[in-house]
DNA sequence: TTGACGGTAAACAGATCTGTATAGTACGAC
DNA sequence: GTCGTACTATACAGATCTGTTTACCGTCAA
């Protein structure tokens, strides 16, 4: 996947300020001056390990879907067991402390691509392979509930997904996450 | 509400080509000489009119809000007397056409959120008046239905709103909005 | 007829943007 | 002990950012 064994420690510091600093102020609002001061590194070091600032924002998105994947199959498939229909609702927990956690702002990948309108950006891959997993997760999390029409429920949580990521950030749902999973219950429920 | 009586020529010109670039290529990514040259406007003109970009940037969300609201109430209450129940899933409606017509880059309200993290910046409450405005007239919706637990199936019904949004703009679920609405017309059907 | 208003034209200020260039230091491997 | 690697420090280039300034031209109303 992101190799990131061949990361000096100038470069890994880099993606460890980026990961803050693009997230909480925005992409273009962080220059490069600004990624090269926080991190204690000078310019020239970071042109010389990335090449570009695109490069870097790519990475950006990589690592944070690495730790929000781990972060989903560490709460749906931690040991206990859990029947396949609390799976897909474990789902939304996942989502719940991780919005608490780490996404106050709403989702990494869709204000990405508010900010990255070029298709041919280098970090838009990123953004679609985010999004994809997602939806392919919770279609196979559905599957194994044998629920009818399988992938046109995992479409429907998966919106609700979504969906419970802007109303969190945008503040005028209390509960909003958990409301969401209410809301997926039901539908999971008439599909059983 | 937005007094655009006072609106001059040139600085009505002004508020029309924003529309197109701050959606189409983010408000960051578009600086006052692009829109001064697009509107064939002086940049003396242009802040003389506003005084500043953060000006424009929030007109640029009040007038659009206004568009997508009068969209939206026009499907909605169009003559013809749908029920209550219809009138809900008229909503997706208009989402979807306006999605279609307008929208294809996401909701221009969360994609502007993204690009301003300042909780003070003059163009915020913008942002927040749309959301709440949505969330109310699907309140308002659905409590003419009669469903039992009125705010929290509206509360249901704006995230999958919103979700289809993000769904339709990172173009991973076909059908997305259409699939909303029918997972909506089962949630409701299931609480009348 | 005078003066306020809306506008053009064009230069400028000062900051910040991405990216490059030059020069030199510390260190580990072979 | 020499070579390559990773790094610092700093200056610079050229573009672009928001915003200001000066000078001038119409038009219309009091």
């Amino acid at each position: 996947m992101t190799e990131q064994s061949a990361m000096t420690p100038a470069a890994e510091r880099v993606l460890e300020v980026v990961e803050n600093l693009f997230y909480d102020k925005g992409i273009h609002a962080v220059g490069v001056d600004m990624i090269a001061a926080e991190a204690g590194v000078t310019k020239k070091t970071l042109y010389d390990r990335f090449g570009s600032k695109d490069v870097i924002v790519r990475l950006y998105l990589e690592r944070r879907d690495a730790r929000w994947r781990e972060h989903v199959t560490a709460v749906v498939e931690q040991p206990g067991r859990f029947g396949p229909r609390r799976r897909v609702l474990l789902m939304f927990d996942a989502l719940e402390s991780w919005m608490a956690a780490e996404n106050p702002r709403g989702c990494a990948f869709v204000n990405a691509l508010a900010e990255l309108p070029d298709p041919d950006h280098p970090a838009r891959p990123a953004i679609g392979d985010e999004k994809q997993w997602v939806l392919d997760y919770l279609r196979q999390l559905v599957r194994d509930t044998g629920a009818r029409n399988p992938r046109k429920l995992a479409a429907s949580l998966f919106m609700l997904f979504e969906g419970a990521a802007v109303a969190a950030s945008v503040d005028v749902v209390p509960g909003a996450v958990a409301g969401a999973r209410d809301a997926a219950r039901q539908l999971l429920d008439a599909a059983l």
